[in-house]
DNA sequence: GAGCACTGC
């Protein structure tokens, strides 16, 4: 394997420098103001830019191995548009995938070259976007718009370089680019790949891309450069025994931390919501009792935190005050926290898995990888030295997995396998997956896009019904629902029922008004169900002007609210686009609640003589989630759009249905039971 | 009477 290290000359380079003064941004952590200096960038990146540019011209591949923090993500994109690779008219594209990675380091760069945002710097991600058709050079985007843009034009004619960022993630939109990516680049041998990814095992990545069968590097197509972070030495402890109670120790660890280490804020890994809430607190009460003037100020940041809370961990303490910030994994790689000196780190990660004898995808506590316990520990060594507290035994690490199994091999493939067909792949299992998922993952995937009519008998994308479906920006069941509602003339509404299962949270139920919630949330309950139930929420909202005030009176998440008009308006341009009526239903909530089945039907549950419920199709214990109108209502026949899985298999999103509906509706799908009978 | 890692279109 090739590998250039920092000092090492690219050998025949013809790339000049020629800009030695360059602009740096510094971000203070505290006041969120951005300070702007004139001065040599000192990125660890920069010490490279000479032998970034000489790969970048040798080898269609190149992959760069950089931590946080040594800026690649910003700077070489604007190497590579000062060296030429725009001249054509084509336009550098940097892949994130996260929104707000890819519009912040837009913002960015626009800055540092000094041109407005959406001019020759700009981005594109969903409901949000800002770039010129001819004048972007550069654009940041996230790994799901390029996936889109592939739909349009597989061989991204519109670009001379695509850099993948943070591969290391592998989140599933990034891993079907690579893969995509292996196709095009025998297609257009104009079109460079820069990989980029934080962890030094990019072994993989480099084997996939390789050509070269011969044991003579020379002859290779890929390249490998390994930029230095600007990272400051941290200090590794373990436990010498296992602990029982991560959340004990934790809270143990950080109070000792806090009494006998110098300045600086503690960052803790835990695992969820509850336990984080249950850390914070307990923190809290007891640094009351703690005989030091220094204080202790307990902060929790996690995905479902309000905008508003979530904004205090970024904020100054006050005087005296050491901060302890309590997190999910938000704070592995989503957000960055400055100031951290100690992190503390349980081991532990909640992950989503798929189960597919049932079909459903559920949360399950697993111990991280060691990447991702390297990756954690880097979040002390960013502005200085730093310690880290491994809630675990140094033998426990060792036995660790070097990597989290990438999420496409343990997610619901439906969508991907539909969108995968769109493109021209038609045999799912032989595609060139960096990793594969599981078979029976596909398998499954293409059982329910054959049983939505999506894919024909031979195992083809349907036309028009399948093309549609792989182009509408919603799951299969849900697209399939929306596109039927011609047929039952309900658009409409069912556009708002989509709009509304797409996002979170849309009742708000605090622990201190718990009552008060419920009596709120009963003026919109109807006996249908929860989708109805979500139209009048959707109607009253729209009547009282989006008005945030309104929705904090009755207990509704504004946030949530709003995000649903923008899915609702996206889906209204998808059925405009496929010439679909959007008709009323006219009141008539037997056609609503048909057109949802027409969709969902494969999820439907019967109620049983003990108040469970289970699946028609695979006799599944369900329960009837305590937040759905239906909790406690027990209608016979329910269908639901969402499982949960806690202590039990909850159905969120649930109505009422006629039985025989399904067999109406689903013949293919309910005919064997029909018939057993 | 529960309480949901993190993303993306």
């Amino acid at each position: 394997m090739a590998f250039w290290r920092p000092g090492t000359v690219a050998p025949g380079s013809n790339v000049t420098t020629d800009n030695d003064d360059e602009t740096i941004i510094i971000y203070n952590p505290y006041d969120n103001k951005i300070s702007i200096n004139q001065q040599k960038i000192n990125l660890p990146v920069y010490r490279n830019k000479i032998h970034i540019l000489y790969l970048v011209e040798k080898y269609q591949v190149v992959i760069v191995v950089g931590q946080t923090g040594s800026g690649k993500t910003t700077q070489i994109p604007q190497y590579l548009y000062e060296a030429g690779w725009t001249s054509n008219g084509k336009m550098i594209a940097c892949i994130q995938p996260r929104r707000v990675a890819a519009t912040t380091m837009a913002t960015r760069v626009a800055k540092e070259m000094g041109v407005n945002l959406g001019l020759e710097v700009g981005y594109s991600v969903r409901f949000d976007e800002k770039y010129d058709e001819n004048l972007t050079k550069i654009k940041y985007m996230t790994d799901g718009m390029l996936f889109r843009e592939m739909m349009i034009d597989p061989l991204l004619r519109n670009y001379s370089v695509i850099m993948v960022d943070e591969a290391h993630e592998r989140s599933i939109y990034t891993d079907l680019i690579i893969g995509l990516i292996k196709k095009i680049i025998k297609k257009r041998e104009d079109l460079k790949i820069i990989i980029a990814s934080a962890t030094l095992d990019v072994e993989s990545f480099y084997n996939f891309y390789n050509n070269n069968r011969t044991n003579d590097n020379s002859k290779d197509n890929v390249a490998v450069i390994s930029v230095e972070g600007r990272n400051y030495p941290i200090d590794i402890m373990y436990l010498k025994e296992p602990c029982d109670n991560y959340i004990n120790k934790s809270i143990e660890t950080a109070l000792k931390i806090h009494m006998n280490e110098e300045q600086g804020d503690i960052l803790i890994f835990l695992t969820g919501k509850d336990e984080v809430n249950e850390v914070v607190q307990e923190l809290t009460e007891k640094s009351y009792n703690l005989n030091k003037k220094m204080k202790l100020l307990a902060l929790p940041i996690y995905s479902g935190l309000d905008t508003e809370d979530q904004m205090k961990v970024f904020e100054k303490p006050p005087l005296n005050t050491r901060k302890v910030i309590v997190a999910t994994n938000i704070a592995e790689a989503s957000i960055t926290i400055d100031g951290i000196k100690y992190v503390i780190d349980c081991g532990f990660v909640k992950l989503k898995a798929f189960n597919p004898t049932t079909g459903m995808e559920n949360l399950m506590v697993m111990p991280c990888s060691k990447a991702s316990i390297q990756q954690r520990s880097g979040r002390a060594g960013r502005t200085s030295s730093g310690k880290v507290y491994r809630l675990f035994t140094e033998e426990a690490f060792k036995t660790l997995a070097d990597n989290t199994v990438s999420e496409i091999q343990r997610s619901n493939l439906a969508t991907i396998v539909l969108q995968l067909k769109a493109l021209g792949i038609e045999n799912i299992l032989r595609f060139n997956f960096l990793t594969s998922p599981p078979a029976q993952l596909v398998v499954n995937a293409l059982e329910l896009l054959y049983s939505l009519n999506a894919l024909d008998d031979y195992g083809r994308l349907t036309d028009p019904f399948g093309m549609r479906l792989a182009e509408f920006p919603v799951e299969p069941m849900l697209g399939t629902m929306l596109l039927n509602s011609q047929k039952f003339e309900c658009g409409k509404e069912i556009l708002t029922i989509a709009a509304m299962i797409s996002v979170e949270n849309i009742f708000i139920c605090p622990n201190s008004a718990k009552h008060e919630a419920d009596e709120e949330k009963r003026k919109f309950s109807v006996e249908e169900g929860d989708h109805i139930t979500y139209i009048n929420v959707y109607h009253a909202f729209l009547e009282n002007k989006k008005s945030s005030k309104w929705c904090y009176k009755h207990f509704l998440n504004y946030h949530s609210l709003l995000q649903a008009v923008s899915v609702r308006n996206q889906l209204v341009k998808y059925f405009h686009r496929f010439n679909l009526p959007i008709k009323s239903c006219e009141g008539d909530i037997d056609r609503l609640r048909k057109c949802i089945v027409s969709g969902f039907f494969s999820q439907a549950a019967k109620l049983q003589i003990d108040g469970s419920y289970r699946t028609v199709r695979n006799d599944v214990e369900l329960h009837i989630h305590p937040t759905s109108v239906l909790f406690k209502r027990s209608p016979k026949w329910v269908i639901f759009n969402q499982v949960v899985q806690t202590t039990k298999y909850y159905m969120r999103s649930v109505s009422v249905i006629e039985p025989e509906w399904l067999s109406e509706l689903a013949p293919h799908f309910y005919k064997i039971k029909e018939t057993k009978k």
